[in-house]
DNA sequence: CGTCTCCTTGACGTTCATCAAGTATTGTGG
DNA sequence: CCACAATACTTGATGAACGTCAAGGAGACG
């Protein structure tokens, strides 16, 4: 499941990442397109806001934050891990807007924006799954401005605990016990709230047998009730 | 400045909306997409969140309110006027995630996607062009959540009205003096405050002679103030 | 000209931020 | 690998910004 493979065409990460729906003539085709996979240290920055973007990244393994910043404050946008792809709305303009800061040591695969543009002119496919990956991205923004301004600390943390667990269930991890190497300060800043509340919340919820979040490492006592709390409705599980 | 021509090559609007950047030839081209100018009245609605996607619209003239519902709750994610596109997010699945309801009597020009599909593949530069407005969509989204989050209801106030205000100036219209038709309620929402809030905020803004927004009629008295504000810098005026 | 919706203004309440101080954990250099 | 410094987390006390509730007034629409 972990497995490197260097090519598109074999990558185990297939179904994860935006080549998700192509044929496999056009990914034999897209393989051209990959740069070595590349390896990332906790501090290490992708890009800054500002830069010019080169290219966009899949992320292989590891945790990354992507923030603005205006003045002293830092606003974080999201997180990404394993199967996202960072970076993408920097293509149309050669410009990223935010800073892409790597908080868990990661593997990416990086793919330039040159061929990515000039072969997705032959493989309309591809365009179109672009397009797909973008407009997702703004339905996602938009549910959590949703989540910001409409929910409370509670539903909130539940949420973005849910998140992760469904992402790693998605992946094929175990999502009742796992490392979330994320600072509280950091969960904070995305949800807006404070470290504090944060504290109290996960306090809480731990006092009522929901879920522990400790040393980086969180045990999910009982799922049922988290998505109580976080007004989603949970799937079934199979 | 207000009159329509039934072509994109010789539309009044060409600077404004997404065929901005595109050479002549192209924008013959792209005449044959259009289909005919569309009229909606006040409450009628463009599309509805789930709708099968069938084109986008370029706002001539009117006003829009673009939003989501989450049981009980509506939460308006951007109002739309004169050169604005609604609806792009819905191209790449065909299913709209919002829905569109006309708040000042509407002309638009629609233009379907499947035409637009076909000849993006044709014009390299168009579909250049729709990335970039996707892109400008997830940053002004995200600017977005920043102002929900970080700023005071006076800001939150100063900012939307300067947005306004801005947007008028860049299109050539009286913007010390003009009409917005945006009930309270509805600026409230986008805003993430109540009517009450904006009523306090708007009553401060006048008593400091500031603005006047009474009877859908705004009134900027000192604009530098407004800026002040909102943090934002007010551009240098010519 | 009456009804309905919108807007205004005031009194009060709630959620979460802020401030503060102490404890745990992590990182670092010897 | 330990010591200690720096950073992160916890818990409590207090407060502020804005929401909620309420009631009256002004526009808008038929």
């Amino acid at each position: 499941m972990n497995q490197y493979s260097p090519s598109c065409s074999r990558c185990a990460m297939q179904n994860l990442c935006f080549v998700h729906g192509l044929h496999a003539n056009d990914l034999n085709r897209l393989d051209q397109l990959l740069d070595h996979k590349l390896s990332f240290r906790k501090g290490d920055v992708l890009f800054n806001a500002g830069d010019t973007a080169q290219s966009v990244y899949a992320i292989r393994s590891g945790l990354i934050k992507l923030y603005s910043t205006q003045g002293e404050q830092e606003l974080i946008h999201d997180f990404y891990l394993l199967g996202d792809l960072v970076g993408l709305e920097g293509l149309a303009n050669r410009q990223h807007h935010y800073t892409a800061k790597v908080i868990e040591d990661v593997q990416v695969c990086a793919v330039s924006f040159d061929q990515l543009d000039f072969i997705s002119q032959e493989i309309p496919e591809l365009n179109t799954q672009l397009l797909r990956l973008m407009s997702q991205n703004i339905v996602k923004e938009r549910q959590h401005a949703r989540v910001l301004t409409h929910k409370t600390a509670e539903q909130k943390m539940a949420e973005f605990l849910i998140e992760m667990i469904e992402k790693l269930r998605s992946r094929g991890y175990d999502y009742l016990q796992f490392r979330l190497g994320i600072l509280h300060r950091d969960v904070a800043n995305f949800l807006n709230l404070t470290p504090e509340t944060i504290s109290r919340v996960l306090a809480k919820f731990n006092r009522e047998g929901l879920l522990s979040w400790k040393k980086k490492e969180v045990k999910v006592m009982n799922l049922t009730k988290l998505y109580a709390y976080s007004q989603l409705t949970q799937p079934h599980l199979d």
